[in-house]
DNA sequence: ATGAATATGAAACATTTGTTTCATTTATGG
DNA sequence: CCATAAATGAAACAAATGTTTCATATTCAT
């Protein structure tokens, strides 16, 4: 069995963390493995040393914040009252089970979970999710929400649901990408880094999107 | 001045629409220009001769239709009556007026305009696009819109509006992006691809944000 | 402190990258 | 058909790519 020490743990943790950063920034192709080394000041090898190639490096990156983030969502979603009659204040709880967690990590989790937040929008948009495990490890915890709703409007019909599911979804992505759209779109007055503005109108968009669309 | 032969026009208009497939599938870097050559069946040097370079290609590939896209939205929103005293009726019309021209060019404006929506799905989620002049010329008639729903909602404030198109244009371009993600949460029952069918559930639920959320 | 396991430094590897060069071929207006 | 401009083919370029090698240095349980 391998046993790593505890300095070279750290040179580990360095990489993820720089790849993390620039393929944000520029996605897995646009990313060179000396990119990376030289922004960590390590040596070009040790990418392929720890993890044996720039592709696994990307899947660790990926891989190392699905959890934390899946699990901050079902616990968010076990406290949501199911049994309230006002149905818009279980919707409500059930978009914010979703979005708050991501939201919250992208702006208190530090610079790691931000640049890790920008990189899930990146692959949402792309194909690349269903060709790798990507795409299941996020589906998983993702089609227990999609489940909920499904039991919330009884009478909606499946496809509906999915559809709502894939809005809050976009509209999630698209406003922690960081694209600074909203910036030239606003001339400066409004900024797509500002993601404490722009969550109550989030929430108050997708609950009434879904409470219009699943209405038969 | 410079005069084009005809056959020398279908090469450049083959390697375009090559591009365009190979940059929406795989995006800038991903893509080599001996990659876009050999599907095309061309010499490597030909993109530089007719491009200048890769970059410039890539520039070419994304403006050749944002003209088309940005009139065909701007006489869809000179359609919608604004005196209708139905505001809701309003607002699907001009939701219909940016959502629907993308939606149909993907569906029935041939492999091109689909790769081209995937491909400006991809663009949106990125830093990209306010770094380079894509950003500004869609920007442009972007910001009828915003000033047409300040307009129709007096009383909503100005972030609301510049957050409710964010949401409008998230869904619309998650949804036009063809990323499968429909047909993996919903084990092949519904597909991304299949555009027509998401298409009114889509007005149905941007619709009902935007109504939501401008409330005051 | 020592020794075996682990990590690093430095260099090299074969490909692939975007681009340029230039002789040859092709197309078009006169 | 001719002359001239435009386009192509083939090769070459330097730089960058991901990965491998191996000698050296570092770590840490004993």
């Amino acid at each position: 069995m391998k046993v790593r020490y505890k300095k070279s743990e750290e040179i580990r943790e360095r990489l993820l963390d720089t790849a993390e950063l620039l393929f944000a920034q520029r996605g897995f192709f646009g990313v060179s493995i000396r990119d990376i080394t030289d922004a960590a000041g390590v040596r070009s090898a040790s990418i392929n040393y720890h993890f044996d190639s720039k592709q696994n490096l990307f899947m660790e990156v990926v891989d190392r914040r699905v959890e934390p983030l899946a699990e901050a969502r079902l616990i968010a979603l076990a406290d949501v009252d199911l049994e309230n009659p006002n149905r818009e204040e279980v919707v409500l709880g059930i978009v914010r089970a979703f979005i708050e967690p991501m939201i919250h990590y992208a702006i208190n989790g530090g610079a790691g979970w931000k640049n890790y937040c920008t990189l899930i929008a990146h692959l949402g948009v792309q194909k690349f999710w269903t060709d790798n495990t990507v795409s299941s490890k996020y589906d998983s915890h993702a089609i227990k929400f999609i489940e909920v709703l499904k039991i919330l409007f009884p009478d909606a019909s499946d496809h509906s649901i999915h559809c709502c599911f894939q809005f809050l979804l976009s509209a999630t992505l698209y406003t922690v990408c960081d694209n600074r759209r909203m910036d030239t779109l606003s001339n400066g007055v409004y900024k797509s880094k500002d993601l404490r503005k722009i969550e109550k109108p989030l929430y108050k968009f997708v609950v009434n999107g879904i409470m219009g669309t699943v209405r038969v």
